[in-house]
DNA sequence: CAGCCGCCTAAGTGTTTTACTGAATGTTTC
DNA sequence: GAAACATTCAGTAAAACACTTAGGCGGCTG
């Protein structure tokens, strides 16, 4: 008997226990352990190996990124899911990129997470209909200015994150070794792309998107 | 056989479905319907009404605080029980405020869940432990910001709701036929009267006082 | 492979906003 | 009537912003 040893990663322990109450029938997939932190989970990891890790992510957070790309090196025998609690399609290729071997949306059923596990578990990709609908309308759309909406870069987004965690220009600059005159450049770059118009419309967008607290 | 009908409102299926199946086995717990919108749960509640709303949030959006309000109001019956994946303290405040029974965060586990539901239909309150100790550090430290803005003088509190409607100092200067270097002192008073740090904070605090929408 | 595009970096220049200080005028309050 | 506060405005220096150019780098494409 091949059972899929499933490792969880989740903050919210909420979310976890429901999709394992989810996948309780399922004999074949076994919830080895499940971590509330990225950190634990190495450890846990170490311990213990599993077939297939899922990720559970409530918002765009640039660490999640270079989680998911030391999670992917680190332990590449366990192909990775992740399951978004949002929707950010840029966001979301970039965690393909850096690893990611399946992506889930909120939007997703019991029966698409069984086999999108299976999925991983048997070498295969696996990405949501959500997610590729994404794909499909961006292609048919030519890249069109319509869905332009969302796709700052991974240090863009870093930038807006700080900026709409207070801190000052060169706090930022400081912080991420660029000059200020970088973040400046960054900042006009997120407003051009978001189509905003004063940076009071920048910290509405960061917390609509989750990427600081209120 | 006094069975508590429960109805969910969740936009992300995935974790709606989990709660369900967490809740499954509680015989004195049926759920008749869950809604992906709040518009679709306004409507599926008159035709069928609750015992119990239990409400998930995943960012901290001003709507929801409508949202809240309306259905506390509306359905003054079915106490509404939040779920947020989230834990921005003031916010969560405002939620309950606007009518909400009872709070839960991603923290919480299946027993407390059920233990929120009853004490709801029963008729009494129910709030975390986690944001229980909030509201005790809160009174301890009388730290938060509700009514803060008592402080702030008329002239102030527009000036504050303009700049959070992404108004420029010269467009406000202009509306209010004063100068900018008025506005500008106004802002200045503003942050030192709420010892705020920068004007995204300014924003924030606008934005947790409901002087503006996200 | 050459060319194009997006990302990251940075600077130039001019405008706007902020930080800090001071101050005139009126209203309220004790 | 003195004290406290609201409202108004300004000088000066620093910070931030808008708009532009620009080089190096990596990926994609014809």
């Amino acid at each position: 008997m091949d059972y899929i040893r499933l490792a969880i990663i989740d903050e919210q322990p909420v979310v976890s226990e429901g999709i394992i109450a989810l996948l309780s029938d399922v004999a074949e997939i076994q919830v080895v352990h499940h971590s509330r932190s990225f950190e634990h989970a190495i450890h846990q990891l170490s311990l213990q190996p599993a077939n297939v890790v899922m990720m559970m992510l409530y918002r765009p957070d640039p660490d999640h990124v270079q989680q998911v790309k030391l999670l992917s090196e680190r332990f590449s025998k366990a192909p990775l899911l992740i399951l978004s609690l949002f929707s950010i399609e840029n966001f979301i290729f970039s965690l393909i990129r850096a690893g990611a071997r399946g992506h889930l949306t909120g939007e997703t059923t019991r029966e698409e997470i069984i086999e999108a596990i299976f999925s991983l578990r048997h070498g295969y990709d696996f990405v949501s209909k959500t997610i590729s609908n994404m794909v499909l309308m961006d292609y048919l759309n030519e890249k069109g200015d319509a869905g332009a909406d969302q796709n700052l870069s991974s240090r863009e987004l870093e930038v807006l994150k700080l900026f709409a965690q207070s801190m000052t220009n060169s706090e930022i600059a400081e912080k991420l070794f660029i000059s200020i005159r970088t973040v400046e450049t960054h900042k006009n770059n997120i407003m051009r792309k978001l189509n905003l118009r004063t940076s009071v419309d920048m910290v509405k967008f960061a917390l609509r998107n989750n990427l600081t607290a209120l």
